[in-house]
DNA sequence: GTCTATATTCCGATAGAC
DNA sequence: GTCTATCGGAATATAGAC
């Protein structure tokens, strides 16, 4: 019988392995869209052998759909985590989670998943439109809430005025992808004031790439 | 020496060729990204073989840069025909070229190409922010005209209103592919009640699949 | 211009040893 | 859990015949 010890440092390993693979595969989903990269660039960054990938995610759609629900609970958590926030502070969070990644030259999820959707199993597709359902239940929440609270300013359904501020977020990813940075920030500030919002990029502190520090 | 027909209908046939090669690469593009796509899908379709294809288009870049290249054109004779339009007038033009692909489940270009941009050669990197600088431009001068004639009523600079109405027709064939049209028809309607103008989607005609015909 | 044939590399996935 | 080795297929691209 192996003892306590020997199974948790076999799991930590086992799971910091498998974190790891998430982490570079949403990287790389985010980089080249999930029909743009292979198990080999994982190994190749992490060192690893294809066959251990396919030990922790037998398929590619595995592995896409972990991708997809990781990034779903670090959204639930926050929403839950900032339940009792006026609507306008959750909305200057998520917008913040999105500066950051055009920081980094990162797209959303969405924005990587979305276009290429028909190519995706079943499966895949589910956890895609349910991920893109969430963020959009969400903001229509906290832009309700934000009317309701005299903090924000619009006119029609919530539900409406969701979908197009998650366009801004999206497309402002995308678009300065190809154009550069400053057009995510142009966005964003032109987004806000049209709400009546004081939210504007220049209130975020950029993070120090670890790199660096 | 060979006869004038015989190079006529040689070159007919080329250019048909290759043209049917461009048609089918746009669709591919659109509908499984750049890097989604293979030489074989497209001669799966025509019944040419891969080596034909490479004739005409030597490295697969030459033929994601001819695709761009060709709906720059498509754009740029749309915009010359419409010159003289209102800025509202040649805006709903354009709308309504959205709407349509957003009826045959197809989203823009710059929505297929911008995410995974980044692995494209620099020639092609090129290309793709041209489109975008071009496309942007256009509605730029669209929304001055529009705000200037009093058929469009906006904050801000003209410049920054084109980012967010280009920001709303790129993400809304994107959620559409994942939710379902009647996403894209909400974003435009909505955009236009803000932009004072009466622009919405119902004025615009279903174009009938020609295989129904 | 298009074909057949092939070179080369890469892909997702599996078998079996350790 | 991770390794080596490999299968079967698909990718981009090229050579040479017609």
């Amino acid at each position: 019988m192996p003892q306590i010890s020997s199974i948790l440092k076999q799991r930590t390993t086992t799971i910091d392995t498998r974190r790891e693979i998430l982490g570079l595969a949403d990287s790389l989903i985010r980089r080249k869209g999930f029909n743009g990269f292979s198990y080999k660039n994982i190994g190749g960054v992490m060192d690893v052998r294809n066959a251990a990938i396919h030990y922790h995610f037998p398929l590619k759609s595995d592995l896409g759909i972990a991708v997809i629900e990781e990034d779903v609970l670090q959204m639930t958590r926050k929403r839950r985590n900032w339940e009792s926030l006026p609507g306008e502070a959750q909305l200057k969070g998520i917008v913040e989670v999105f500066f950051q990644r055009s920081r980094k030259g990162m797209i959303c999820l969405t924005g990587a998943l979305a276009p290429a959707y028909g190519t995706y199993s079943d499966d895949m597709q589910n956890r895609v439109r349910e991920m893109c359902r969430n963020i959009l239940d969400w903001m229509t929440t906290c832009l309700d809430k934000g009317r309701r609270e005299g903090r924000l300013y619009f006119h029609g359904e919530a539900a409406d005025r969701a979908l197009l501020v998650a366009s801004t977020l999206l497309s402002g990813l995308l678009l300065s992808r190809v154009l550069g940075t400053e057009i995510f920030d142009r966005m964003i500030d032109q987004q806000f004031k049209d709400l009546g919002s004081d939210i504007r990029v220049d209130q975020f502190e950029e993070e120090i790439p670890e790199h660096l520090l």
